[in-house]
DNA sequence: GCCTGGATATCGTGC
DNA sequence: GCACGATGTCCAGGC
């Protein structure tokens, strides 16, 4: 690990080169002016701010305030490092879509160097997935006697979340939105249903499942006669546990105590 | 500034502390775990991280790659720290939503905390809203003889970007996209015509306006009859800076050539 | 490579 | 506070 505090601009080039040579995480506080030139541009005058380089050919550019970078550069940049007119200049090119972030830095207060040793997973409990994986396990978490017959079913304009029949068999057409379904998801959901037909005397019954509707879309939910059937990620996260847990169980029977138990 | 290499946690906790109290930035490289709670829910075990805590009550966490935080704050949480079984933990907790992130510290290679003295403004070229401008400034861009009525004009479903009257007394309306336009932007203007009706014999023309159409799409913009105006932000631009370049000109001749005249 | 949809999206704006 | 739309969105997954 390198820190250095106050580093003269000669000094802290070889640093930042050696460092993203050899694929290390670089992080500096610097007085600087950014320009980038891409998809679009932008320009930033002079000041302070906590500039990240990784290993990756990622780069962020962070203010004193605010959750995202004033400037950044997704990964897979080429770096290019120079002193010019008094100025350390770190260009980071992104090949496609053809993209230049330029860094010119007069001052350094502080760069590091570093290596993280990171090997943990990271689980995220969470997502439409979660909630749609829950339906598929416990079909009567929307009602008693839904079969469900595919999911992520294609129709023309795009796809089906959870298509199933019911115990009277009409046919089911289910929209899952974690977040409080607006507008968007509604229209989404009628939008599908013009390419799908019910069995013959059967009915089509379009399911919103979200833990909440929008204010404004209960008159429209109404009048195209859509069902809305509440649903929180925190309820479809306890049915997997509960469902993982019996089938645990399950297994346990079947391998009859099997030695491998470990806990 | 601070900096600190290697220290012990409880005199991090107090510099941590210190500097939060003082609303500086802080950065640490430490080995940690990290859970997080709220509108969903993640957890990643033991790790080498750069944690980012900002004045205005944000948090980063990063990884070895990748642009995106592994784990994150956005702005207005309150931080607590405390020693517990020999792990400095800090937590942060935004009220609305309700979330808490807690990142449980064992070990910190490093701890840096500044003071950002940044008053430059960030200028963005860029955006849908430039296109706007842009056309609004010079209708000839679409076609010659088009007059602008109205722009974000309300329709039941949303905002209509640009509505005007074409040479021949024909209803404009425009849907502004800055990428090419996909399925989404197609469906998005023909919802607004269902809404919008033109003048007593004369004709309604939907036109995208895009730098290109996404491949899918053609068949329905021929099919709905939508005409596909190219038009891109590097124009845009150029077209804003030409017609700001001739008021200013303007201006000086109707002031003629003023004392306050500095470049 | 393009295109689609999700995200702990975030952030601003308008009501 | 809620809803809606833009974002240099980023990113994974299909085709």
């Amino acid at each position: 690990m390198v820190v250095l505090v106050s580093p003269g601009l000669d000094e802290a080039r070889l640093e930042l080169w050696k460092a993203l040579e050899a694929r290390m995480m670089v992080t500096m506080v610097a007085n600087c002016t950014i320009s980038y030139s891409g998809r679009t541009g932008s320009d930033i005058g002079e000041g302070e701010r906590l500039i990240v380089l990784k290993g990756d050919g990622c780069v962020l550019v962070h203010r004193s305030r605010d959750y995202q970078p004033v400037n950044w550069q997704p990964s897979g940049c080429v770096f290019q490092t120079r002193i010019e007119d008094g100025r350390l200049i770190v260009k980071a090119v992104r090949p496609s879509p053809l993209e230049t972030l330029n860094i010119e830095i007069d001052r350094i207060d502080f760069l590091s160097a570093f290596r993280l040793k990171d090997e943990a997973e990271f689980i995220l409990h969470s997502s439409e997935e979660e909630m749609q994986k829950a339906i598929l396990a416990e079909p009567d978490l929307i009602e008693q006697g839904l079969r469900v017959i595919d999911f992520e079913k294609k129709v023309a304009p795009g796809f089906v979340d959870v298509y199933g029949i019911d115990s009277q068999g009409n046919t089911v057409v289910i929209e899952i939105k974690k977040d409080p379904a607006g507008a968007a998801a509604v229209k989404q959901l009628v939008e599908y249903l013009k390419y799908l037909s019910p069995a013959e005397g059967k009915k089509l019954r379009p399911i919103i499942v979200a833990p909440s509707l929008a204010k404004g879309v209960l008159p429209t939910v109404e009048k195209m006669k859509i069902e809305f059937k509440p649903l929180t990620l925190q309820k479809s996260f306890e049915t997997l546990q509960k469902r993982m847990k019996s089938d645990q169980k399950a297994l346990k029977g079947w391998l009859g105590d099997a030695p491998s138990e470990k806990s």
